[in-house]
DNA sequence: AGTAGAACCTGAGCGC
DNA sequence: TGCGCTCAGGTTCTAC
């Protein structure tokens, strides 16, 4: 389910109720989600006080205040409720009743003040990891990473550099974590209608033969929509946490109207475009795009 | 080396 | 109502 954006999200609706927090207690309710948890993992975590919750690419950082760092990835279809029970008497305040646990509820963390954090996985594809901060770098899971979609190390230039000599299709090279980090099949499609580029082309296409001072044009119109894709999508993230969190305390999904994503058959949304939108797989994944204006 | 496909797991939606 | 099939926002392992 959720590619950066959403990410990003759900580390804003948590940050308030953690960062800065101790948690008492870690309940882990299975032995493993995709892989086996840590050893003594709910040992190692409770009592422990966290620093600080950051993202990279798709991954949930929750800094601990003994030098490690709580990692976790939300896999295909993992999200979080956050639950207190002490604001009930707060006049006009929303009261979050404790619920009973619900089905695929793996971890809760039970945090100092009495509220908890709950993750929810039916899939389990998710996991979480304790690694040393000094290590995080090197750490299998994050070496071999890319650039952010959105900060400055993502340009035309690079991308050109990235894709040169690559005959891989345009739609997979996006989402190749070792090139950018935290596009997903929504965002990539997306993307890939902003700037007019079709999803088959091949990624060397957009790379002179020879590195130049000034990149290209089509290299400079695909960082642009992939840019503004996920800004835009981290803001509507933004607009759906003030709306929907109070309500019902669960983050990980939000309301999103994409162009082309799951719109086979649908008129393409471009000014001027007559074309349909038109459903393709890709390496085994569903690719949605306008084969009228994307070349 | 680089790429396609299967695998991991559960649930939702659809046609019959 | 129920069965069987396809599909799902991610990543990793295997096989050409």
């Amino acid at each position: 389910m959720p590619e950066l954006p959403e990410v990003e999200t759900v580390r804003r609706g948590l940050e308030p109720a953690m960062s800065g927090v101790r948690i008492d207690r870690l309940e882990v309710r299975r032995p493993d989600l995709r892989f086996a948890f840590p050893d003594r993992f709910a040992e190692r975590v409770s009592g422990r006080t966290i620093v600080g919750l950051g993202r990279r690419a798709k991954y949930l950082l929750a800094d601990l205040d003994d030098g490690e760092v709580l990692v976790m990835h939300l896999g295909m279809s993992g999200s979080f409720r956050t639950e207190r029970q002490d604001v009930a008497d707060v006049p006009g305040h929303f009261h979050h009743a404790r619920s009973k646990a619900a089905a695929h509820d793996h971890v809760v963390f039970h945090l100092s003040g009495g509220a908890t954090v709950t993750y929810n996985d039916p899939r389990r594809f998710g996991y979480m990891l304790l690694v040393p901060r000094a290590e995080l770098a090197e750490h299998a899971m994050f070496r071999d990473l890319g650039v952010e979609p959105v900060g400055n190390t993502l340009d035309a230039a690079y991308l050109e550099d990235a894709f040169r000599g690559r005959f891989t299709p345009l739609k997979a090279a996006l989402l190749d974590q070792r090139i950018i980090a935290g596009l997903g099949n929504i965002y990539v499609c997306e993307a890939l209608h902003r700037s007019g580029l079709s999803p088959r082309r091949e990624a060397g296409t957009l790379s002179p033969a020879r590195p130049r001072k000034v990149a290209g044009a089509r290299a400079t119109q695909l960082v642009t929509a992939i840019r503004e894709v996920i800004a835009e999508a981290i803001e509507a993230g933004g607009s759906s946490l003030r709306d929907h969190i109070q309500a019902d305390g669960s983050l990980g999904y939000f309301q999103h109207t994409f162009r082309v994503y799951d719109r086979e058959g649908e008129p393409c949304p471009t000014p001027g475009c007559a074309g349909t939108v038109r459903r393709i797989v890709q390496s085994g994944r569903s690719t949605f795009y306008c084969p009228r204006c994307q070349r």
